[in-house]
DNA sequence: GCTCTGACTATTC
DNA sequence: CGAATAGCCAGAG
């Protein structure tokens, strides 16, 4: 499968995308893509995937501010860690983030 | 250049 | 409100 190396354009326009996002705010995979002009919202995730971890994956999570399949534990850390605002949910993650507030915008 | 897959999204049941 | 379905894009084989 795709093994998303550095070499392609969305990987390394993702990853920078990425890394604009201050600490304590947080991204969707839509307005990520959207950002660099692409509206690959899958494969966004797949390039946090395979360069997760070199980026804050944390800070881009799904529309609805759930947190990325299988790794709610993990993110639920670097949220409190950051301060990013949470919000307790009936979700299988158990919470969800707070798009109202923690929701960031490039400028 | 076609096919398969996936840390997604929006819509419908 | 939860589960299923269909569209979506990009990259590797």
């Amino acid at each position: 499968m795709a093994v998303f190396e550095r070499g392609g354009d969305y990987t390394d326009a993702v990853l920078q995308v990425v890394d604009t996002i201050p600490a304590g705010r947080v991204m969707t995979y839509g307005d990520v893509a959207w950002t660099f002009g692409r509206a690959g919202a899958r494969a966004v995730g797949m390039v946090m995937r395979y360069h997760g971890s070199t980026v804050a994956w944390w800070r881009v999570v799904r529309a609805g501010g759930h947190p990325p399949t299988g790794h709610e534990a993990a993110a639920r850390a670097h949220y409190e860690a950051e301060g990013t605002p949470l919000v307790p949910a009936d979700t299988p993650a158990g919470y969800r983030i707070d798009l109202k507030r923690a929701l960031w915008s490039p400028s």
